[in-house]
DNA sequence: CTAATAAATGAGATCGATCTCATTGAATCA
DNA sequence: TGATTCAATGAGATCGATCTCATTTATTAG
């Protein structure tokens, strides 16, 4: 490939006329200016960024780290940063880290390596992670999307998912529901979960009612009923569930009807997260949304501004409920498991 | 950040010795190496891949373009295609082109600038396309995923859209239907769904029934239900219909349920592209199920194959048919709408 | 104990663009 | 016309790692 050095030869200057031409036009006479771009054109030149970002000590690429893109959420978020980025000049380095510490350890040290400017991160536990210590060391402006703030000391980009699970509760609390249960995805997702967790327990007491412990399941994005059936039936069995994320909630709503029993009218579904598909199936998935395209691109901009030097901390984003027919009245319509 | 000749200086070695003791520890003498790397620790030495690339004019970085990660056939492929790349000591530069053609090329030359090493496209449509006839005049290896290969020239991954298209067919035809429909998003997405309706209209005519058109929806991924109307009453009212994509399906199935229709039993619905929340919904949409996973991983192999200089043509990776409760047998029962 | 061979190391060039500083050339003024 | 100033350009260093080739040091053989 055609290097500014074969370009200047050609067209009879040094490399430095050359690469002003192009970096600083008004420095070069007209003439001289069009002679090496002539001759940039007829090798096809293209400047090789590479150089570009060794010279200049800066890649102009971010580096984002998303625990995986099988979940719409982060996918989401990824495409408004995509665009955000590409806006300001930044293109996105992207890994995955599939909820793995180790991983996420092995991946942040390969971007700082390949001199990211900065780092946007989801990880799995900001409270207790291998990744976020090691970064406390660097210089590299890093940021948390999702993650909560509290105790990692890191600028974060998300809702307050406290207040969040304290709404999605009262929301069904205004219904009528008392008898209110959370479920959420194995305890790797915790952060997140657990605050949304104590918001609904804030919501519970606060109406006088007595929180119920958080029902795991196996998997971050499938619900598996058997484990949450001992808590549908009986005398105080739940009328509504509140899920840690739209997926698990949609799940949870599918085998709930493949098993005969219909949302809203046996059990009330809410989701978390506020992906785009759960306005579109049937019951719609009543759940909070995150403005995820508000967040990816707060994200960018936030760490684009520490980039240069600047010094913000953005507050936390509005989160919002979204109504939908996966959340009704309680009914007296009873559970029976096993009658389908 | 310390560079190698610190550490070189440090350990009273040539920046020559200090480069071997990492890149060919058997050269240098052990007493030597444990100094240098002794050095290196002591500054927290970060080997800098940028200077790496330039040196070695490879950057072990792939260029992804695909048009949305709002659509989760392309975030799950993307997720399997890191995984894949990471695994070989590659990283994913990732772009979305919302497709646009014109973004399409911006974004292209962009990462050759970048000098990735190898590039993965989805394009809008393969058939005509800037980016397309560029890249042929290059050298960089280059892939499609999901585009068919037909006349574009270029190498690409993914299934055999005329033949799934027409096993569809073939599934609704062999439970009894026979006034089948197809729905596609915005002529854009053209290539693939093209194929597919192509592929319909095979297995229509070959059962011995007339094809329909293809209806088209103003968006890729959310069903208008008014579009469809006309071809859901009168007489010869459609009793399936095949969804270029399943997020068309999924949104098209609940637009029918929230007007007070039931599926399968008014109207049996298949989608196409099998992601993972299909699965999940009630009822399961029934879909042609891309092996989204697979075509990642085969798009990165196939691809570092080209780079190493090896020839290679994959063939169509295999679709599968996904029963999903969304399909039934075609029942007389009559669709009326606005009676909900 | 010296010559020959092998092992270990260093000096310097290279990848491609860009910045600083010096130099050339032209234009302006006295 | 000679001095002064400004525009235009070039030479060379730099970013950080690595490769080639030459040189030094250690090892073995004769």
């Amino acid at each position: 490939m055609a290097d500014l050095l074969s370009v200047a030869k050609l067209a009879g200057v040094s490399r430095a006329t050359a690469a002003r031409a192009f970096s600083n036009p008004d420095l070069v006479r007209p003439t001289t200016r069009e002679r090496v771009f002539d001759a940039a054109k007829q090798l096809a030149f293209r400047p090789n960024k590479v150089a570009q970002q060794l010279r200049s000590q800066a890649t102009q690429m971010i580096g984002v780290m998303v625990p995986s893109l099988d979940n719409p959420v982060f996918a989401e978020q990824l495409q408004a940063m995509e665009v955000a980025a590409r806006a300001c000049g930044y293109s996105l380095l992207v890994t995955t880290s599939e909820y793995s510490p180790s991983r996420e350890s092995d991946i942040v040290e390969e971007m700082l390596r390949q001199r990211v400017d900065g780092l946007v991160l989801t990880v799995a536990d900001a409270g207790s992670s291998a990744v976020l210590d090691k970064l406390r060391l660097e210089t590299t402006p890093c940021l948390l999307v999702y993650n909560p703030p509290a105790n990692s000391g890191f600028t974060s980009i998300g809702v307050d998912n406290h207040a969040a699970g304290t709404d999605a509760t009262r929301h069904l609390l205004a219904l009528g529901h008392s008898r209110i249960g959370m479920v959420a995805g194995p305890l790797l997702q915790s952060d997140r979960a657990k605050q949304r967790y104590a918001g609904y327990c804030h919501a519970m007491i606060e109406a006088g009612f007595t929180p119920r412990p958080l029902v795991e399941m196996e998997r971050h994005t499938q619900a598996d009923l058997n484990s949450l059936t001992p808590e549908l039936t009986g005398e105080d069995a739940l009328t509504a569930v509140i899920c840690t994320n739209d997926l698990l909630a949609i799940s949870l709503m599918g085998e709930l009807q493949r098993e005969g029993f219909s949302v809203p009218e046996n059990l009330s579904v809410m989701g978390f997260d506020g992906i785009a598909l759960g306005k579109h199936i049937y019951p719609a998935l009543c759940t909070i949304e995150q403005p995820r395209a508000d967040i990816g691109r707060t994200a960018v901009q936030t760490l684009l501004a520490k980039i240069r030097g600047e010094i913000c901390t953005p507050a936390p984003l509005p989160h919002a409920l979204r109504k939908g027919e996966s959340v009704g009245m309680p009914t007296t319509r009873k559970f029976k498991l096993g009658t389908s």
